[in-house]
RNA sequence: GGCGCCAUAGCCAAGUGGUAAGGCACGAGUCUGCAAAACUCUGAUCCCCCAGUUCAAAUCUGGGUGGCGCCUCCA
């Protein structure tokens, strides 16, 4: 498995800390409003990175946490006169009805901001006995200037990075590059206890705490969008080495972003579509596939052709299992198909090459495509029950991997249904055409769709 | 100013030195009472432009053109 490491800029040969084991962590959302389907895409593919890896045998810890405390939560909650943890509570709801939609499995742990202040608190004194932290007024920061390798990840020297930072008059700062670890909390906010007086942790240092909590003090990869490299993870990379003395993360995954009109989407350009309401017109799958058709790291431009692109390529998916289904059920015993035996396995290999190389689930999903060719092919020439088993099997086996092909719930046909297709069926025998059509638009009206086969009547769901 | 990314058929999208995967849409055919699905065939003499390296380049090098991102909260 070859992974793309922005650490190193080059895809590098993943090699896990403990042989078998996968720890990684994964920046999740600050839960103040819906997600956006830029938030949709570091779910859709971690999560596939995950099943792969769990797929290729590996214990994945899977860890994703909720920026549950933050100024945007507080700010939303003074909008909407709330306090601020009903406002996280409200929108990690929230964030699940999308996350289950979009069929993304739950972490291993989805630890919370304000359930770890104890960490947050700990790591923080640590930095400042180290003297790599300093207290004024009830704020803590970090001074990156003590940190040798601060720049690692994004690729830029300190001076360059300074240059650019911003600087209030009012700063109480060192200098212009030191970052919150505490903020103190200012009349009315909410606020934890802290050997620095009422405050709240700051946003790079909850990812340092939870990791360390969760994961331990190295972990194999960090995951997250190319807008946290800096200076997101470049912080959590100074706190946590600054105060474990051991490398934080060995590999770091960012995915590229979700662009309208070949603009980034952002919360605050304002240009973004929630996943809500795209689900709402086009449903979740198709905004999963959308996000796992291209690379990760590339770009991708949302727009509702595309969307309704990956909603038809998907129902190529779909058409397939159903026939499958279908064909399993009228299929007779006898010799697994030795040639289709050998095609399948080809593909399978196909899909583990493309993943093994960066997570390329576009290629990935051309070797279930052509599968998919391979299934058809199969069910057309009246394949056995035996090698349908095994194109079921394999089909089920790469579509779960990348996640797709769920929410099929095999619905059962009401009585009245069931009643007009034996009328039907009965129409075509006495070859009434007229009869027969128009009893299948009735049944089209209704939301079922029928398919006249060899094996008889076939139906789905509009 | 510093650091990066992208440009492949109508659309989406792989391929990164050996002669252009896959999906959607389109068209033709097979099958079907019809339809649907499926299958088969068809589409870039060519990968933004120019120059170079090479027996060989979409893939490497140099130079352009166009688009985008990070350096500030952001997935």
């Amino acid at each position: 498995m070859k992974i793309y490491n922005t650490l190193t800029r080059a895809k590098d040969e993943l090699k896990t800390i403990e042989p078998g084991v996968l720890k990684v962590y994964a920046c999740g959302p600050t839960v103040y409003n819906f997600i956006h389907i830029g938030n949709a895409r570091p779910l859709c593919v971690f999560d596939v990175l995950r099943r792969y890896m769990e797929y290729r045998g590996y214990d994945v810890k899977f860890v994703q946490n909720f920026t549950d405390i933050d100024d945007k939560i507080i700010r939303r909650a003074n909008e909407e006169g709330l306090s601020f943890k009903e406002v996280s509570e409200k929108y990690i709801e929230e964030f699940w009805k999308d996350a289950k939609g979009m069929n993304i499995r739950e972490a291993t742990v989805h630890p919370k901001a304000t359930e770890n202040i104890d960490e947050i608190i700990a790591i923080i004194s640590t930095l400042i006995e180290k003297g790599f932290a300093y207290a004024v007024d009830g704020d803590v920061y970090f001074s990156p200037t003590k940190f040798d390798e601060y720049g690692k990840l994004s690729h830029q020297p300190l001076e360059e990075l300074e240059a650019g930072a911003r600087i209030n008059v009012e700063d109480i700062k060192r200098e212009p590059m030191d970052f919150a670890l505490w903020k103190g909390a200012k009349p009315g906010e909410p606020y934890w206890e802290s050997p620095w007086g009422h405050g709240r942790p700051g946003w790079h240092i909850e990812c340092s705490a939870m990791v360390r909590r969760y994961l331990g003090t190295t972990i194999d990869i960090h995951c997250g969008g190319q807008d946290l490299i800096f200076p997101h993870h470049e912080n959590e990379i100074a706190q946590s080495e600054c105060c474990n003395g051991a490398p934080f993360s060995n590999y770091w995954m960012h995915n590229g972003y979700i662009n309208v009109d070949n603009v980034k989407m952002s919360k605050s350009l304002g240009n973004f579509f929630t996943v809500r309401d795209v689900a709402e017109k086009y449903g979740y799958e198709p905004i999963r596939y959308l996000m796992i058709s291209s690379h990760y790291r590339s770009p991708i431009n949302y727009s509702v052709d595309v969307i309704e692109q990956c909603k038809a390529s998907l129902e190529r998916l779909y058409t397939c299992r159903n026939n499958l289904d279908f064909a399993l059920e009228n299929a007779v015993d006898g010799e697994l198909d030795n040639e289709f035996n050998d095609k399948v396995h080809g593909r399978i290999e196909q899909f583990i090459k493309a993943m093994d190389d960066d997570l390329n689930t576009a290629d990935g999903i051309s070797a279930v495509f052509e599968l998919v060719r391979d299934i058809n092919t199969a069910i057309a020439a009246g394949a056995s029950k035996q090698t349908l088993d095994l194109a079921s099997k394999a089909f089920d086996e790469l579509t779960d991997v990348l996640g797709l092909v769920y929410n099929r719930g095999k619905a059962s046909l009401d009585e009245e249904v069931e009643a007009l297709i034996a009328e039907r069926a009965q129409a075509r025998k006495d070859k009434n055409w007229a009869k027969a059509d128009e009893i299948r638009d009735k049944i089209k009206a209704m939301g079922i769709v029928l398919e006249d086969t060899p094996q008889g009547v076939k139906w789905h769901k509009a």
